[in-house]
DNA sequence: TTTTAATGATAGTAATACTATTATAAATAA
DNA sequence: TTATTTATAATAGTATTACTATCATTAAAA
C-alpha cells in the first residue's frame, strides 16, 4: 500500500492549486530547487518558467506573485511538520519528553519525506531558515493575516505553548516561549553557518549543539521553583 | 556646548561617506522616513530621490543599491545601540543589574537621541525590527560577512555575550543566548503588533512584558544550579 | 585663478513584474 | 460522435526597477 501525505492549503494563496496539474507540482518542485540556489531576491517566475520549460504566463496562472509562492511554501512547512510532531509524540504522555522531542524535530535536517512526491523537504527546510521570516517581515502582513496565510505557523505555535503549559501550567509565557524555540531553531541555524561568531557553535557546526542550547533554554524557564 | 555623536562607519558600505554632505544626509534622513512608510520591497532610489529633490544617479554616487544601504543603516543603529549600553551601564558593578539593563535596552522603543541630527533612532529602531533581518538573511552573506558588514551587530553580541558570562561563568551558550535575547526583543515586538497568537502580549501590547517574558528566560537560564 | 570635486539634468539599457491575446491540444459533456 | 470547456503554449506588450553614462553647472580648494 502507498500512502500519500496531503496537505490542506488556504485557497487565497493561490489561483489555480498547483497540487492538482502536473504542471502546477512541477511550479512547487522546481520552485523550491530554484530559491533554494539562487536565494529569493534572485528567484522570478522567468527563470523558474525556463527551468519548467514552460513560460512566465503559464507560472502566472497559478500564483498571483512570487510572495504568495513563499507564503505557501512556507505554510505548507508549517502544516508538514506540524503533522510530523504529531505523528512523533503520539503515545508520547509526558509533556516533558514531548517537548524534548519537539525541539529535537524543530532543530534537525529534515530527511526528505517519501510520502510527498514532488516536494523536497530537506531543501525546503532550508529555504525556511533562510527565507522564511520574508513571508511575514513585510508592509502587508496585516492584510496577510487576515486572509488566514499564517495559520499553520500560529497553529504549530499553539500546538507547542500546550505542550509547554502541560510541563508547567504556571508558566506566564507559553506561546512566546513557542514562538522563541521555533524561530531560534532557525537563526541560531543560520548563524552557525553563516555568522558563527553569533553562536558558540561555531567550532563544531553541530545541529545537536542548538538542541541542547534550546533544550537548557526552555526546561531551565519551566522548571519549578 | 553641543555635543555630537559620531558612529564610525565601514568605508565599503558607501560609495560616498554619507556624513560629510547635507545631500548624503538627506539620503539618510529620508531613506528612514521612506523604508518605514512604504517598507523595504517598495523603497526605490528613485522614490527617494524623488523625496529628497534630486536624481536617482544622485544616490547612486552614494549607495551601490539599496541593500548596501539598509546594511548601512543597520549597522549604524547596532552601533549606536551598543554605545547606549554601554553609556547606561556605565558604573554598574553587578553584572545581573547590567544584564536587566541591556534587556530593556533592547526592547524598549527608542526616543529621538538629540545627539545625532539627521538620524530619527524611534523609526530606525522600528526599521531595524521589521527589516533588520533582510540585511543577512541574503544569499551574499558571505561575502558581506567578510567585508565585515555585520562587524557591529557582532560587536554588540559580545558584549551582551561577556556580561552574561560575568553573571554567569559555567554558563556554556553566552554567545547565542545574546543573539536570542536581541533577535527576540524584535521578533517578539513584531509579532505583538502584527501575529499577536504568536506571543502572550496580544492584549496588553506593552513592551514591559516583553521586558519580563526575556528576563524570566535569562535568568531562569542563568541561575545557577 | 585655475583645477578639482560634487551635483543636476538628461538619456539610455537590461531585467523584472506583470497583463493580454490567440492558437492548440486534451479532457469532458451532450 | 461532435461540441464544448479547460489547460497550456506561444507570443507580444507595458510600466517599473535597477542600474550606467554623459555633459553642463556650480562650489570649494589649491
Amino acid at each position: 500500500m502507498k500512502l500519500q501525505l496531503q496537505i490542506k492549503m488556504n485557497e487565497a494563496l493561490f489561483i489555480r492549486n498547483p497540487e492538482q496539474s502536473e504542471l502546477g507540482r512541477n511550479i512547487i518542485q522546481h520552485s523550491i530547487q530554484l530559491i533554494y540556489k539562487q536565494g529569493f531576491e534572485a528567484f522570478t517566475f522567468k527563470k523558474l518558467a525556463e527551468d519548467i520549460g514552460t513560460t512566465e504566463a503559464g507560472i502566472y496562472r497559478y500564483f498571483e506573485n512570487k510572495h504568495k509562492l513563499l507564503v505557501y511554501l512556507t505554510a505548507w512547512y508549517w502544516g508538514w511538520l506540524e503533522f510530523q510532531i504529531s505523528y512523533h509524540t503520539n503515545n508520547i504522555t509526558d509533556p516533558v519528553v514531548k517537548l524534548r522531542r519537539v525541539i529535537k524535530l524543530l532543530a534537525t535536517a529534515v530527511e526528505d519525506d517519501e510520502l510527498t512526491g514532488y516536494i523536497n523537504e530537506t531543501l525546503l527546510h532550508q529555504i525556511v531558515i533562510s527565507e522564511g521570516s520574508k513571508a511575514y517581515l513585510t508592509k502587508q502582513v496585516g492584510e496577510d493575516n487576515k486572509q488566514q496565510f499564517f495559520k499553520p505557523y500560529k497553529d504549530l505555535c499553539r500546538v507547542i505553548g500546550s505542550i509547554i503549559t502541560e510541563c508547567n501550567s504556571k508558566y506566564k509565557y507559553p506561546k512566546s516561549l513557542a514562538s522563541t524555540i521555533i524561530e531560534m531553531a532557525h537563526f541560531q541555524n543560520f548563524f552557525m553557518y553563516n555568522l558563527p561568531s553569533l553562536t558558540d557553535f561555531g567550532k563544531a557546526k553541530k545541529e545537536t549543539e542548538i538542541i541542547s542550547f534550546l533544550n537548557d533554554l526552555v526546561f531551565s524557564s519551566l522548571k519549578k521553583s
